[in-house]
DNA sequence: CTTTGTCCATAAATGCTTTCATTTTTGTTC
DNA sequence: GAACAAAAATGAAAGCATTTATGGACAAAG
């Protein structure tokens, strides 16, 4: 069934019907109604690859993250499609990986499927070399790029992010005033907005006249075990510390398992801060202290600067939320 | 930049392009390495809306889920993606909420973006009663559907799932063997295959004489705190008990709260077996025992078979998986 | 009688794939 | 080495199902 017989049997041209289809002026009511009841009558849809091609669009957001399996990158997901969906737009998944060579081939995978724009989704696309950022330039010259939890200057670019910087370096700036002074820094070795963390912590912990103390684990997102045996070897080697602040939740729970595992108490021994505030701060006993990044305005925000993108060739180029500390069981009153 | 100006510049015609392109038989190799080297030079990339229109597909698969963020789903989602995608298809994500509306909704703009199949993804989808799925039956007629974790008979739809009967049967089994006799089982009312194991748990129960306790908590997957108060109400209405099979690996990370809020002892006061052996498992301590239910190979086994219906329009119907009990701190040994 | 505006049809354009026909090459035979 | 057949390589053109620019018919208004 395609447009021609559909205007066959409502007796009028394809191009009515196309204009019916496409809500254009100039069609009488009269035609119109004709036109609708055959189209409703043989349950006709217009083709969308041909729509696509005449129209060079099929209303398609690329998303692209490292795995989508991770629990923030999903949430982010999630709200994304929802939100571009009820822009009626659909949204094409890409998971990349983590390195820069199967970041740079799912990227072109979007861009060949022609999209209207790209989302990438966590930080992680943001490397520290400028010219290894090439190929998001590159992308942006087609088609617009959106980066959530991640800023680059560039044309065609836009950046969404919370400020994680400041957050962390609050947080931090509060447990040392509730009487903590040995306070940890854990993190993702291959984050960057890691990294940007690390520089809030260290800010908040040298105005205090206090030695940072950083670790770093080297590992998939997903080894739990991994990042609590990381911390109790430096409690073998005699590292004491009463106070952690953790780049991600997963960090944090690890971080509460090995307070458990060896026993000790938390806030008292043990106070610890996670960041997302995701489900996971939820999943242990007791819940977990974590920064709010506000995900689900930093989607909107996004959505939102995207379409304006879309439609009127502006959006606002960069955006940045500030993050709210939520307590929960795992410190003492900050 | 067309398929035109390509065959021009490198004078042949833009069927021997298209050859090229394609990788179709008889073109003289000569004929290729100058075809290619324009393209190369141009960087040239066929229109995928024209392409889609001649070739009838995009190489798109939709894949649809209630909510992307469940822990579970966002897996599975991941899996597919990159099974997909190294099979030279696009995925094309959707969630549907839990509404049978919106899931209708949903698979229709599926179907309306031509996908080349579309993958079901979580046995929420499969209602008790039999024409609630009609619309699923609609789609198959269009497309091959395949259910991850849900089955329904009929031609065209693809079955793959875990034998949850039997493996919360054979857990149960196990723990009443243990020696705990008074044993809960802890589900969320909204979920199919919550009830199929719910049989599997009361059939082992009456099997040794044992009365069945079936608690459901009726609410969203990540309402933890809703999950620990429903057995907190329990335990006040008086309600004791020594083990407790969950649906899933929240509910049963629900039930380590509980013990830890009232200060029982896990595994001695109150052992938990979880379901799905997701990274939840992972996140408390002790570490929750829980079922495997084989999840990337029942991806693998799904894209497979997908494939195998999309290239030889033939493919097994229906598979089922075993599961098995990851035995973790949660649990006495059993 | 001309202008303006509404409604609609014709036809061109979109950028590919593929069939069919034609040309070129290769191989065989005498 | 000419003649012919078979095979390989190529091109012309017809799809594919839309959108949209152009222009024509008709009616109302000036």
């Amino acid at each position: 069934m395609t447009i021609y017989d559909i205007s066959e049997k409502a007796g009028v041209s394809i191009a009515t019907v196309s204009r019916v289809l496409n809500g254009s002026a100039n069609v009488s009511e009269e035609t119109r109604q004709r036109v609708l009841e055959v189209i409703d009558k043989y349950e006709y849809t217009p083709n969308a690859f041909a729509r696509g091609l005449g129209l060079n669009t099929m209303r398609t957001i690329g998303i692209m993250c490292a795995d989508s399996s991770d629990l923030y990158l999903a949430k982010a997901i999630y709200y994304l499609e929802r939100q571009l969906r009820e822009n009626g737009y659909h949204c094409i998944l890409c998971c990349s990986g983590y390195e820069l060579k199967t970041r740079r081939e799912s990227l072109e995978l979007l861009l060949q499927q022609k999209v209207d724009g790209i989302i990438l989704v966590g930080s992680n696309y943001i490397y520290e070399q400028e010219e290894q950022n090439k190929y998001i330039l590159d992308a942006a010259l087609t088609t617009p790029v959106m980066l959530l939890n991640g800023s680059l200057d560039a044309p065609n670019v836009y950046s969404i992010l919370c400020d994680d910087y400041t957050s962390v370096q609050e947080a931090t700036n509060r447990m040392i005033t509730s009487g903590i002074r040995d306070i940890l820094y854990f993190y993702n070795s291959n984050s960057y907005s890691g990294k940007k963390k690390l520089y809030g912590y260290r800010n908040a912990m040298e105005e205090h006249g206090l030695k940072p103390t950083e670790v770093f684990f080297n590992g998939t997102h997903e080894d739990i075990s991994g990042m609590t045996g990381q911390l109790l070897k430096l409690r073998e080697n005699g590292q004491v510390f009463h106070g952690l602040i953790a780049a991600d939740d997963m960090l944090a729970l690890a971080a509460v398992k090995y307070a458990l595992t060896l026993g000790l108490r938390i806030p008292d021994d043990l106070a610890v801060i996670g960041y997302n505030n995701s489900i996971l701060a939820q999943c242990c006993y007791p819940e977990l202290t974590s920064i709010d990044n506000k995900l689900e305005a930093l989607c909107q925000h996004l959505t939102d600067t995207l379409m304006d993108v879309l439609t009127d060739n502006y959006g606002i180029k960069n955006t940045m939320f500030s993050g709210d500390l939520i307590q929960r069981g795992t410190t003492p009153k900050l």
